[in-house]
DNA sequence: AAGTCCTTTGGGAGCGCTCCCAGACGTGAT
DNA sequence: ATCACGTCTGGGAGCGCTCCCAAAGGACTT
């Protein structure tokens, strides 16, 4: 009799039972850490594991008890591009390192077109994942509902919405963003502005609603001339600064909603013969790596992306745990966010 | 009888057999795109499948064939931060983009310490993966020669050393190098320094030799005193260009092996008073966010990382599909860099 | 001494698939 | 009509695990 198994034979829960000299129900206990074993039993199984070098088969555990000890971490496309980069690694390490001591597998699945999307529905509406963790959906996204009616645990980086029904971990947008603005006010800045991100964007009602706080607690006026929207992109910020400039030429500092509109913002600033921050003080958010390379470096608010991912991770094993167990543990967690202070203001 | 099936009851092969009237056999072969299949059977399967919503159990198929039909890409921690973020996110894009009409999965794994590297190995070790995709590995790194050892299919993003035996995919740092410095001798400068990357590295030896080659071709005297080693990061750009100024003060271009570094020259070259590009032209390397936000905007050498990351996919995917045929598809790919010129230069 | 209960254990019965063998059927040659 | 050969098909065996039931034994009680 040769050995069979087809490649690289490594020993199966059978084999550590006859080396240990226990049964295969009795191994299986060890390894998943059931009760009711004799420390002595425990402890011959434990080497036997350790002489053969045992290593469960996933593929095997999972088709026994239905689960896959994996999670699928979602990025649509589209952002992956547009949100400074800072954003999808600081998640991603995040997530990573939470996973690290568990041995769920981290998916990773760009979604690029509806077609793919689809795909990924059908994934998994099949149960390939045990959860799913979704980096900044858009609102009109139909996956949150979907996983949501299938009953897959999910949890979200970011809201849709004020009242989010799926669990999500979030930055404190709005705290973060009056800061920034109580800042430009504590360095005597009083025609202060800001260009928001999309107003269908709760992320960009959010940043709008703590700089409209930050100048009502501080009992400045609210002039409407200045505030503009822009789209989160650098040519947008070029275009929002410029409306703003020939509403209120007189502006002495504004308040960006990303870093990147904050870079279009300082090259129409330049071009226009203004000094930053002497003239025209700049704040941005996001802390990307552009806000670390501008001339003057750009104040920021930073969001603390490692400890989002972290939370993700935990908030969504969290959920799986419970629904193994019958119960329903959904929670969000909302962090803290950081007021980086560089020279531009 | 109530339907069993734990949860989400999913139609099984078995089933479809049933529905379809015919044997489980078939309608396995019909998914497998088996030859020996009569149309008018596989008709009547795939409308079976396509009437259930059928989707094949990845467990149970991983199980039964030996194969887990999942790909690792396997990311250094350390390289993370360093390297700009562009090239991580660029490979995951390509990467992606090739498996998306495959049905394999990418797994991703942040190694960030030898212990979590241990943990790895035993995992690949035990077949969790069909092949592994490693992004730039240190020259020191055991992982490409263990997965040699255990026949793992296995690709790198860029090579260790000039005779790399693993299958690799990187650009052509070399010619990259190269252009960019006939770029600047073309621009009519003659006194053209470089700062390179750690020199135990072998992308910076080649980015150094496309240097010295164009130097050599152009005709110009290789002065080594224009030569001055960094280390990739900004501060490093800083402490070499010191010293490049010191020893070449009339130098009026200098070749950066990143664009990081690049961020570090600027800022020097500001602080000294010199003018880009007017007294000193700046070329960076990556095309990284930083050269688009730099003042003035960076030239920069761009990799087609998105290419680079679809070729990788695709190579690995050869090399498993060939390891199952008996065959040894061993190859790799140097892809051709991009120079971008922008105002620096 | 018999009964009760709890702890610990072994191993059967699947999970849903692939692999492969044997059988059914058809075609053409003898 | 018989045989050989090829094409297509059904279904058994098994992948390595978890779940769970029943049995074995020990500690107490009555």
């Amino acid at each position: 009799m040769t050995v069979s198994g087809r490649r690289g034979q490594r020993p199966t829960l059978e084999q550590v039972a006859a080396y240990a000299g226990v049964g295969r129900g009795t191994v299986s206990r060890v390894i998943n850490g059931a009760a009711n074993v004799s420390d002595q039993t425990r402890t011959a199984v434990q080497q036997a594991i350790a002489e053969l070098g045992y290593v469960p088969n996933r593929a095997a555990r999972a088709l026994a008890a239905g689960s896959t000890d994996a999670i699928a971490l979602v990025i649509p496309e589209a952002e992956t591009r547009l949100f400074a980069e800072p954003y999808f690694s600081g998640i991603i390490r995040g997530v990573s390192t939470e996973l690290a001591d568990t041995d769920m597998q981290l998916l990773l699945t760009l979604i690029r077109n509806p077609k793919e999307r689809d795909r990924f529905a059908q994934y998994v509406a099949a149960h390939r994942v045990d959860g799913v963790l979704l980096v900044s959906v858009h609102a009109d996204d139909p996956l949150p509902d979907l996983l949501e009616r299938i009953e897959m645990p999910a949890v979200l980086s970011g809201r849709r919405s004020g009242d989010e029904p799926v669990p999500y971990v979030d930055c404190d947008n709005t705290g973060g963003a009056q800061t920034a603005v109580e800042h430009l006010i504590g360095r005597g800045r009083r025609a202060v502005a800001t260009i928001t991100g999309p107003l269908d964007m709760y992320v960009a009602q959010c940043r709008l609603e703590g700089y409209r706080h930050a100048l009502r607690t501080a009992g400045l006026e609210e002039d409407e001339r200045l505030v503009a929207v822009g789209d989160f992109t650098e040519e947008g910020g070029r275009r929002a600064v410029r409306e703003l400039l020939s509403r209120r030429p007189d502006l002495d500092a504004v308040f960006c909603a990303s870093d990147v509109m904050a870079a279009g913002v300082r090259a129409v600033l330049r071009e226009s013969g203004r000094r930053v921050p002497e003239d025209v003080a700049l704040v941005g958010f996001d802390d990307s790596a552009v806000a670390r390379h501008m001339d003057p470096p750009l104040t920021s608010v930073r969001q603390p992306l490692e400890e989002m991912g972290r939370s993700m991770a935990r908030v969504l094993l969290e959920q799986i745990e419970g629904r193994k167990a019958g119960r329903d543990d959904r929670s969000s967690r909302v962090l803290p966010t950081e007021l980086i202070r560089r020279a531009s203001s």
